[in-house]
DNA sequence: TAAAACCTGTGAGCAACTCACAGGTCAAAG
DNA sequence: CTTTGACCTGTGAGTTGCTCACAGGTTTTA
């Protein structure tokens, strides 16, 4: 298989297998007559297990990671469990926030259902924005350094 | 006031002050003598608005249009419902995404609580993540041409 | 008067691709 | 048999919104 094949196979753009292949997820034999990157069953199940570990939100340096340490006969299991396990409670933690930001947009509308526009007088900006008011910020992010 | 005082003012990094006056947003004038830049009161008024509309889900050329439609005395506000409108979508399709998302974590965490985690054997990188199902993809992505 | 704390502009780094470019290779059509 | 078009190669840059690093100038503090 070509670059196009097995980006192709995957469904996901040539670009990304040689992106993917420059950083060593994938490792592609030669063909030496020229040059050619050739990828076998392997590769693509390699690909295939990437984009779906992508899909639950693992960065591509653990990927190459859970890949190495297959390749080394290690089972990466528990330290996909235990990555996964973190990247739930993150993703909680988005919902949370998305949760809240769309509860102080809708209110902020309803407030300005009944603002005039008002031009700019050197004063406020526009009052649609300047009226929104700051959420508290939260005490997880905070108590992780975030900001 | 200077960088860092502005900064304070507005509870952000003093290199993201001098990030948005890069980007146009800010406009200090220059104290002639040793060349700082000199912020005032209607510099952190455009900074506070800048980080609120952020906060928003603007976009820093949304916000740099924002404002340079208030200096020229033009009113903002209908563009910014508008753009509003459509980032409120926005943050509601992002919370159906990712609820979905951790719908299908929770129940693979569950189907991964009988599995052993199983050395990888030339067939299998690993099986946690290999029984992940493919989320069918959503209508609305597809018909935005999105990936 | 010297060190510490600030200022300046510029350039790079982050994540995960995506695209562009210039040149080499190959399959089918003329 | 050659041309054309589609593919391949590696590399470098662009995306977003900052954040950090660096080298050198200025101001404040001890």
């Amino acid at each position: 298989m070509k670059v196009k094949d097995i980006a192709e196979a995957a469904g996901v753009n040539p670009d990304t297998v040689r992106f993917y292949t420059r950083e060593n997820l994938l490792k592609p034999t030669r063909n030496p007559d020229n040059n050619y990157q050739q990828f076998d069953a392997e590769d693509l199940r390699r690909l295939r297990f990437a984009r779906k570990a992508r899909q639950l939100g693992f960065s591509l340096p653990e990927i190459r990671q859970i890949l190495d340490q297959a390749d080394d006969h290690h089972s990466p299991c528990p330290m996909v469990r235990d990555v996964f396990q973190h990247r739930l409670a993150e993703v909680e933690r988005e919902i949370r926030e998305l949760q809240q930001l769309r509860k102080r947009m809708t209110s902020a509308l309803s407030a300005w259902q009944d603002m005039p526009d008002g031009t700019p007088d050197g004063h406020t900006i526009c009052r649609l924005i300047e009226h929104w008011e700051d959420p508290a910020p939260s005490e997880e992010a905070s108590d992780r350094g975030e900001e």
